[in-house]
DNA sequence: CTATGTGAAAAAGTTCACAGCG
DNA sequence: CGCTGTGAACTTTTTCACATAG
C-alpha cells in the first residue's frame, strides 16, 4: 500500500490533507467526502475514489475520521518521516524557500543554504549563514542529507545535480528550467513555474476559467 | 485554434517552447520531434501528437521549422501579447517573483509590488518600491493591470482576491495554499508547492524515480 | 436517511504502427 | 531513407448509479 496510486489521485491527496488539517484545527473530528471535495475543489465521488486507493474506511452517515485519515495520508505521502534538506542557490527564490515556514508540515527540514558567489557567502538569511558550495559535500555527508532544493541558474543545474548525487543526495526538488538527467535511484521533481504562467496566459487569451 | 487542446498536452507545450528557443539560440533552424522529445523528456510520438493539436506542419525528413513553431506556440499560449502584472505580498516569495527575469519570455511584465505591512512599505526591491495595498485599486485601474501574482498568507488570500477582482483584474496566479472562489470571467492558476513536496516525499518513501 | 464504497459505462489520453512525403 | 501525421488499439482516469452500512 502507498504505491500503485494513480498519479492524478496522488496529486490530490496533499490537498485533502490540507483541508483535513484545517478542519481538525477547527475542532472537528469527522469530514464527509462532500465537505472534503468542497474544500479542495474536487467532486465528491472523485474524493471517494481517490481515498479508495488508500487504507481507510469512512463511516456511512458520518464521513471520514479526520484524525485517522490525516495519519493515513501522511503515511502514504511519506510525510511521517522528516528529511533534512539543503537549499542550493541563494538567490531570491532560494532565500524564500529557506525561510518558508511550513516545510515541516510536509516532511522537510531545511538545514543549510549554499551558494558559489563569494559575495553572498557569509551573509545571514533567517536562521542560516550562506555557506560556500565547496563545503557542501562534507555537509551532506556528515549530516546524511538526502534532499536538495535547487534554485541555481539553468546552465549549471545539471552539474550541481551531478555533484549532489555524488555526495549522496537521493531526492531533488528542481526549480531550474532544465530537464535533469539522474540515475535510477534518484527522485527528481521538476517545479516548472513557466508552465503555470503559460497556462494562465493561455486561458486568459482563449477563455476558460480554471487554469489549475 | 488555440483552444480545445487536451490539458496534459497544453502543459507540455511550454517545455517544447523552451527547448525550441534554446535550439534557436544555437543557430539551428529545424528540430525533429525526436530531438524535441529528448530535450523535454517526452516520447517522440507524444510530441507529434501534441503538435497535431496546433496549426503547424513539419517537414518529413527535416523536422519542424523552429522559427515558425516558436511563433505558433507563443500564439497558442497567449504569449504574443504582453500583460502588465502586479505582485501582492512582499514576503520573500513575492520579492523573488518581482525580481524574476524571464517573465517577459512568458508574456508578463511586472510593474509593482504591494504589501499591507507599514514596515515594508517604501522599501526598495530591485526596480520597485513596495507600495501600500491601499493604493492598489487606483494603480490597477489607472494602468489597466489584468494580472496579479498573489503571495499573501492563506487566511487573507480570498479577501485579497475579491478586492483585486473588484478592481478589474481577470487573472490570478495564486501561491497561497487556499482554493480561491472567483467569478466565471476570472482565470486562476493555483501554484501549490506543497504538491511538489508531497510528491517528492512519496516517491522517496515508496520508490519510483520520476516524481514529475 | 445520510454518506460510503465500488462495479460498470463513458471519456480522455497515450502508445503504436504504418502509410506517405520530400 | 528519415521523419511527419494519424487512425486505431490500448490504457488510464473520470463519472455515474446504486447497493450497502450505520
Amino acid at each position: 500500500m502507498g504505491t500503485n496510486i494513480p498519479k492524478p489521485a496522488l496529486e490530490r491527496l496533499p490537498r485533502y490533507l490540507r483541508a483535513l488539517r484545517r478542519e481538525r484545527g477547527r475542532g472537528k473530528s469527522f469530514m464527509s467526502s462532500n465537505a472534503l471535495g468542497q474544500a479542495s475543489g474536487v467532486e465528491e465521488f472523485q474524493v471517494r475514489k481517490d481515498l479508495s486507493h488508500v487504507q481507510v474506511s469512512g463511516r456511512p452517515g458520518r464521513g471520514y475520521r479526520i484524525e485517522s485519515l490525516i495519519v493515513t495520508l501522511e503515511h502514504v505521502l511519506g510525510l511521517d518521516e522528516v528529511r533534512d534538506a539543503v537549499v542550493v542557490g541563494a538567490g531570491r527564490l532560494g532565500q524564500a524557500l529557506s525561510q518558508y515556514p511550513g516545510f515541516e508540515n510536509f516532511g522537510f527540514n531545511i538545514v543549510r543554504l549554499f551558494d558559489n558567489d563569494p559575495e553572498k557567502v557569509g551573509q545571514q538569511v533567517g536562521d542560516f549563514k550562506i555557506t560556500h558550495v565547496q563545503q557542501m559535500p562534507e555537509w551532506i555527508n556528515r549530516h546524511g542529507i538526502s534532499v536538495a532544493m535547487m534554485t541555481v541558474p539553468a546552465d549549471c543545474a545539471q552539474e550541481v545535480a551531478d555533484q549532489l548525487i555524488k555526495d549522496g543526495v537521493t531526492g531533488l526538488w528542481n526549480f531550474a528550467p532544465v530537464l535533469l538527467r539522474v540515475p535510477e535511484h534518484v527522485v527528481v521533481r521538476h517545479e516548472d513555474l513557466a508552465i503555470g504562467l503559460a497556462q494562465l496566459s493561455h486561458h486568459m487569451a482563449w477563455g476558460r476559467s480554471d487554469a489549475d
